[in-house]
DNA sequence: CGACACATGTAACACGTTACATGATTTG
DNA sequence: CAAATCATGTAACGTGTTACATGTGTCG
């Protein structure tokens, strides 16, 4: 939902037309997520199908199609702003869930799937940080501070995983696990299973 | 892609069927993410075209369809496991864009806007630390972990947010901008920056 | 009996991604 | 001329969500 109401909010600078749409949003990102372009035509119609945008005259000689923002697009974007983003409509994270597997699956090596992470993370930070070299605050402040929460989030990833070898190591410590690796063949899987957690 | 590789880890405990799969699913993740039913068996459809798993046997007595995972399912499970999830593939950040779309986009109360989203961040953390004494080291390490990684990133999202504010009162105080905000009835435009916080 | 938990599935829809197709204009 | 850029769109596919439909077994 996020392409929709940014689409929306790009409008409400001004009419203007898919191509351009797209240009401003990845300079506002930072081209940190770059958007298809097939992307926001399909957006635009929906929007359109929607009545939150109209388009503004017949193409141009150019074959522009400028699109406008409507009242309706208008209160969409005030409430957007206004209201902030849910914390219960947050996306699955996959290194949590991977986690969370990972512990309760026999035979993964925890320590090392959170070393590896963890090299990535801290890869991918400095990769930022060569990044907000170019991104000053005079420049582009939006980039800038884009960049600067997948930095603090990176950092805090970073955290959690420290945080989470020395809790599994506590656990594993408390009560001496099985094997380390994965036995070859499978296990036997009670089949009268029936009863599960909770 | 979560789901898919959550199945698959948690077929690599033995076969199960989806109600199973689904209950087992939302245990390792302490119902953070809920997961729908009917999800778990287009996804094990999926799965069992892409060879990952197998149904094991026929229905029993019961109606349950048990399935199993394949030798390819092991590899990807595997391969899930000692990569670590890629970073740019990570998901748009809604509010890092609403935040660049909002510095970039005229008559936006920029300030106003980060209260209210440090309120609600701030309100899921007590929320967050409610549920956490409810999961202790002993009881259940998975769903701790994952209480933990929301935790760390809702507290990172607030220091972001503080950050954002400073930078954009800079940026405000350097070059005095346009109308600040959309005049509606009581607005108390404080001028002195709404500073108090940290 | 009626309600509820168990268990499987389907249909409709929204969103996103990739890839491709089509033209007009500019430029080396 | 050939290639790149501008600009619009469509098709196929994967994934996710919600809601509904169906049937069995259990228990008060």
């Amino acid at each position: 939902m996020s392409i929709r109401h940014g689409l929306l909010a790009l409008l409400e600078r001004g009419p203007s037309n898919g191509y351009q749409l797209r240009a401003d949003f990845d300079a506002a990102t930072g081209e940190t997520w770059p958007l298809n372009v097939g992307q926001v035509y399909t957006t635009l119609d929906r929007l359109e199908r929607d009545g939150l945008v109209a388009q503004d005259g017949p193409p141009d000689a150019d074959g522009r199609i400028a699109y406008r923002i409507t009242e309706a697009g208008r209160d969409a974007v005030r409430a957007w702003f206004t209201s902030p983003v849910p914390r219960q409509g947050a996306p699955r994270d996959e290194l949590a869930i991977k986690l969370a597997l990972a512990v309760t699956t026999p035979g993964v090596d925890v320590v090392a799937l959170v070393q590896t992470q963890r090299r990535a993370t801290i890869t991918s930070l400095q990769e930022l940080t060569r990044l907000k070299m170019r991104a000053t605050d005079e420049t582009d402040l939006a980039w800038s501070l884009v960049l600067d929460a997948l930095v603090y989030r990176a950092e805090a990833e970073v955290r959690w995983l420290d945080h989470c070898e020395t809790r599994v190591a506590r656990a594993a410590a408390r009560r001496p696990d099985a094997a380390p690796v994965t036995p070859a063949p499978a296990a036997p899987a009670d089949p009268t299973g029936k009863r599960g957690r909770r």
